[in-house]
RNA sequence: CGGGGCGUGGCGCAGCCUGGUAGCGCACUCGCUUGGGGUGCGAGUGGUCGCCGGUUCAAAUCCGGCCGCCCCGACCA
């Protein structure tokens, strides 16, 4: 049926460009390794950053701005920090051009009288910079705690890129914030957590495992990160969020103390947080089809579309007047909708292409409905078709959508759920990995027996869930002792 | 950074081996037709064949150099 879209089976990756870039998400760009955000990908990424900006409010945080560009002496104050970084940064390391000819030809080149005495980082993330001010702005007990996050870009220049899961340069929130006792923090980070979970299940559809990373896989700087996991259609698994508690690292780093009630002067206590344009990924290769996107109703940036069907003049004013109606109606009602008045391709067209595009709920408008007062509401999921009366209006399309909502999520969950098994022996485990998705299996929590472990199969810890009760055994690698399951699998 | 592939109208490709004035599909424009799952027919618009150099009467095609991008791996959100 669909058109120019690979099917998953045949090669997943194209599938995921093609799906990305045939519905209008993204394209790619004329500079290597960054892409375009076209605006069906941008108003999607609106709606995801306006429902987390309001879930970051609720819990008392505030938006600021901090600059794109880092002094470099900056980024070397905590040592585990720079090790992570250091390796794909950007540096601005001149502030002019100046024209040069050679062999007649005209081009530019850095002007050597314009070199800069400290060199600029152009920023992988802003720790150092916020915590630079954070040090700054606090004095006392009564300044915290401080609770900033900022939507903003940010550049790593990684070797391998793939549109919205690694790009050079990306969108996300951080939010940083300041406490006075290392527990206030963790429960600081535990919130956050919370909210991406929360929003990746509710607004995305997306199930996640929530849970700690290893001492491999955290963020380098902190003391402990907490990441939402999740699991692809091609049984990999991505981090779709972290939130990190970096204990007094940073603190430390920028001279970052409080005077407490006491009259002490003690560091403070950080935490640091993200979610990035990759979730635009996870939202594609959890929900699409071969068919393309299938967007949930929550983040859509169009929710409903009208198709007009008309075999003659009479016909075609009749439809679209009644389809008009229709439009002002649902907008009235707050969805986001459209009305495909075009009259240069036929209806089915416009079925492959708003699928294509993620529509969730398509309403047809034909002399055949129009007999009845009613539309063929068509739901983007499974194509199951309802006709609704128009006296049902509003009502039963925000149903539909509810409908469908909670059905991705669930079948999101039921995927991720049939591909997670227990392992208990190294043989199994070998065996099941090839077969992709969640092992749960055992493991000491050594670095070194991790580290073999992704050598011999590409896999690694992507969480050590929370809230599970112990349930102690053999590592499923070395035999050392372990306390309890985590999750293994291979990853974004 | 290692391995592979590709640069030819807006997009996807053929032509290159065996040199002889550039072709197909889609898209676009116009007309008719069709319209409940990507209608059909006809007429058009649009390209210094990635760049530089060489061989030749003649280069998209052969030779040398350069540049760019994509895919796969190691690193990473």
């Amino acid at each position: 049926m669909a058109k120019e879209i690979t099917p998953r089976e045949k090669d997943y990756a194209r599938w995921y460009t093609d799906v990305v870039t045939r519905s209008t998400l993204a394209d790619y760009s004329p500079v290597k390794g960054c892409m375009v955000i076209r605006p069906h990908g941008y108003a999607l990424w609106e709606n995801m950053r306006d429902a987390l900006d309001r879930m970051f409010k609720a819990t008392g945080h505030v938006n600021a701005y901090f600059p794109l560009f880092i002094p470099k002496s900056f980024l070397s104050k905590e040592a585990e920090h720079v090790e992570g970084f250091a390796k794909e940064c950007a540096i601005v390391t001149h502030t002019r051009l100046k024209g040069v000819e050679e062999d007649g030809k005209r081009f530019v080149v850095p002007d050597p009288d314009s070199r800069l005495e400290e060199e600029l980082i152009v920023r992988p993330t802003s720790e150092t910079i916020i915590y630079a001010m954070y040090a700054k702005w606090i004095q006392s007990w009564r300044d915290l705690p401080l609770l900033i996050n900022q939507w903003a870009n940010v550049v790593r220049w990684e070797m391998r890129t793939r549109l919205f899961l690694r790009t050079t340069e990306f969108l996300w929130q951080e939010g940083h914030t300041a406490h006075a006792t290392h527990e206030e923090a963790i429960e600081e980070a535990l919130t956050i957590l919370e909210i991406y979970r929360k929003f990746a299940e509710e607004w995305l559809a997306i199930p996640v495992l929530t849970g700690t990373k290893t001492e491999k896989e955290k963020f380098a700087g902190a003391v402990t990160t907490w990441c939402i996991e999740a699991m692809m259609q091609d049984g990999k698994a991505l981090q779709a969020g972290t939130s990190h508690d970096l204990g007094q690292n940073f603190a430390r780093a920028f001279d970052l103390k409080y005077q407490t009630r006491e009259g002490n002067w003690e560091y403070a206590w950080n935490t640091s947080w993200g979610v990035s344009t990759r979730l635009i990924g996870a939202l594609v290769m959890t929900h699409g089809d071969d068919d393309g996107l299938v967007l949930p109703p929550r983040v859509a940036p169009l929710q409903v579309v009208i198709v007009p069907i008309w075999r003659n003049d009479e016909q075609q004013r009749a439809t679209i007047a009644a389809g008009r109606e229709l439009l002002a109606k649902l907008r009235e009602a707050g969805f986001r909708v459209t009305l495909d008045e075009r009259d240069n391709v036929n209806p089915g067209f416009k079925y492959a292409e708003w699928e294509l595009r993620g529509v969730p709920l398509r309403l047809e408008l034909g002399p055949r409905d129009l007999e009845k007062n009613a539309v063929m509401a068509v739901s983007r999921l499974d194509r199951q078709k309802t006709s609704i009366p128009f006296d049902d209006l509003p009502a039963k399309v925000g149903e539909l959508l509810d409908g469908i909502q909670a059905a991705m999520l669930e079948r999101a969950r039921k995927f991720r759920d049939e591909r997670t098994r227990e392992v208990d022996d190294w043989a199994a485990f070998e065996r099941e990995i090839e077969a992709g998705g969640f092992l749960r299996a055992r493991h000491c929590g050594d670095r070194a027996c991790e580290e073999e472990i992704q050598e011999k199969t590409k896999a690694t810890v992507r969480v050590q869930p929370d809230g599970e009760p112990d349930d102690p055994g053999p590592c499923v690698h070395c035999g050392r002792d372990a306390p309890r399951r985590v999750v293994f699998a291979r990853a974004y």
